[in-house]
DNA sequence: TTGGGTGCAAATTGTTTGCAATTGT
DNA sequence: ACAATTGCAAACAATTTGCACCCAA
């Protein structure tokens, strides 16, 4: 079975105390089909489910899981943040212009060359931010 | 001579009317030792110069530069979005951890790649955000 | 002259923080 | 029991907007 996130001894792991609402916005964030949650998404949907839990503490939360390695922050395009689990693999995003849908990719390729750029320039590669804003083509033969 | 971008040409190219404001705004941009500049950066150094100035003024000025091209907004890491004159050239950049610096870098490959990948996923690229977070490696031989 | 542009202050949006009450260990 | 965590409301930071006045075309 794959390792389910939200699980108590994840939160202790990474020094955190078990709390109910660590815990929901772990499920949460394992459960959700979108994978790119913002903080206040979260709060919402755990209000839709019943859960009593306040939009200070999924701030909160999200941070010391940011820090812990668990959840990833980015910052697309719109002013608020997206929050997604951190699944270990390192991979980019493509964000389409027009939906909005966000798919997700690995190029190990594009990897190499970031770290050869950042050597070629004295520097280490620590991180990186990758994202691709793409569109459906216009199919061939149809005109407005 | 290189094409100096605060001419009143320019603005007129892309429909804005030539104002004071617009044209310091691009002074200050083209002039800028530091490339990547914040609303408040320029407001604040506007200011400085004597110029009269509001902050809403900056944002909305940035805002229509964007939009018709001439800037670019950047979002590294801290709240606020940087600006950059628009060169034409496609180039990404890299980000020092330790110091905050931004090196501009090209990448032809890497632009290749994404292009590639964003056809593997019946995509079309228009555009993309690249940014490399660095750090100078610990010299040899040196340790704490 | 006149519609776009500006400055000011107020309003929004997204996020953080102080503090008393609550909860996990 | 005790420190960590929470919820609320207030505080913040970055950016946007309403509106009366102003200026480039």
């Amino acid at each position: 079975m794959p390792n389910p996130v939200a699980e108590p001894q994840n939160l202790r792991r990474v020094g955190l105390k078990v709390t109910q609402q660590r815990i929901r916005i772990l499920e949460l964030l394992e459960q959700s089909e979108v994978k790119h949650l913002s903080a206040e998404d979260v709060y919402r949907q755990l209000l839709d489910r019943g859960e009593d839990i306040g939009i200070a503490t999924v701030y909160r939360v999200l941070n010391q899981f940011e820090a812990a390695g668990l959840v990833r922050r980015h910052h697309f395009e719109g002013g608020q943040a997206l929050y997604e689990l951190e699944s270990g693999d390192h991979h980019d995003h493509m964000v389409c212009l027009d939906t909005g849908e966000v798919i997700e990719f690995e190029s190990p390729e594009i990897e190499k060359l970031q770290e050869q750029i950042a050597a070629q320039h004295g520097f280490l590669l620590e991180d990186h931010r990758l994202v691709l804003f793409v569109r459906k083509p216009r199919p061939a033969g149809r005109v407005r």
